[in-house]
DNA sequence: GACAAAAATCGACACAGTGTCGATAGCGTA
DNA sequence: TACGCTATCGACACTGTGTCGATTTTTGTC
């Protein structure tokens, strides 16, 4: 519920151990299922006990949101299609490349969000928000292709944003432990099917 | 783990305890979040004792899954689309709106359903199952419409199959508590997109 | 280097929810 | 009536979460 931890707001020795924590969290959530780690295993895994931890962290899923914070960050970065003019194939394959890249060495980590989401209010608001800006910049992206007369106007911008984060996600979720091959080749199945929802004709 | 329960076979007096715990468990699934009910609530809600419960149910997620069974074969009716020649956008219509309106009616199990999924192996098998056979028969029919030349072949017919489950399932998951207009809009939308995305031109 | 305040640690405890066991009560029928 | 099957439930054990307060360690300052 209640965000507040005691922890003072400057750096001191103790930030080691929460990197521990958030070090050791990383290797559990990676391999795995998030149910099965417990908080114990966490503290143990940063080497202090478990009511320890509650120093820290208030809550499991905090320590998955504190991670889910940087793989966010990473996935924001390489929107090269945004900013782009009409179609822009290229520069929309390049996009898809860099996140199922970036989801397939996260794929755990993302997977346990997924699952804490259903019970943690705090992940599916952040998770969430993360979704709501990028559909937002995608929706912005397709309403100028729109007054440009490349995209189709038949459905509108945001739902069609919807749509593309649907079909990404649902297709990235069977990346973990893919290969080069595979990884490419759900990449130019998204590409193409993008590009004919938004900028094909019925 | 193992799905064996101690009852007998045929049918008995306590048939309809096994009725009151599902009644029970589709009217609280229906109004409150997956995690909140309880076994206890369960129990209670059929007027048994928490224990008896476990005499007809060896989990809270066989009861869900026995819900879901009922809304899957439900939702396994209304399949028009798939024995049609070519786009028939009328009948692929007719189709989203039967299974948007069934979604409707039923949106907190499904909702329930989705956060169950996370934790229950029983659960998440079986609804894959449901999916992968819906999967199956769009599948079939696009392969139809790709050697009749009228689908498109860019993309991997088992693969356009999963895209328009994937669509479909995300708007219909803000589908609780739609007006029918709102319905109406959503049924509108992922008719035209699933068109596009597989008669459309590039 | 001593010392007070703040940071950090942890054991003991309370609690909620799940699941098991065995004792018992009802019920149908040979 | 007596046997076996159905059904019920109280008592118990277990796991994981979270809180409290007492204690130790660190840190900055004089």
């Amino acid at each position: 519920m209640s965000q507040v931890t005691r922890r003072r707001t400057g750096p001191s020795k103790g930030d080691l151990r929460e990197a521990a924590i958030l070090e050791a969290a990383r290797a559990l959530f990676s391999e795995r299922p998030y149910e099965s780690v417990t908080i114990d295993d966490l503290a143990s895994g940063a080497g202090i006990s478990r009511t320890s931890f509650y120093f820290y962290f208030p809550t499991k899923t905090a320590v998955l949101t504190a991670l889910m914070t940087s793989v966010g960050h990473d996935l924001a970065a390489g929107h090269v299609w945004f900013d782009a003019d009409g179609p822009a194939r290229d520069l929309l394959r390049t996009q898809l490349e860099t996140s199922a890249t970036l989801w397939r060495a996260n794929a755990g980590i993302l997977s346990c969000a997924a699952t804490a989401m259903a019970t943690s209010e705090e992940l599916r608001d952040f998770v969430g928000r993360v979704r709501r800006r990028y559909d937002e910049r995608a929706a912005e992206k397709i309403r100028r292709d729109q007054a440009g007369g490349t995209a189709t106007t038949a459905i509108p911008a945001h739902r069609l944003a919807e749509m593309i984060s649907a079909i990404r996600d649902a297709r990235y979720e069977q990346l973990a432990g893919a290969t080069d091959a595979e990884l490419r080749e759900a990449v130019d199945d998204l590409t193409e099917a993008i590009h004919r929802l938004i900028y094909g004709r019925a």
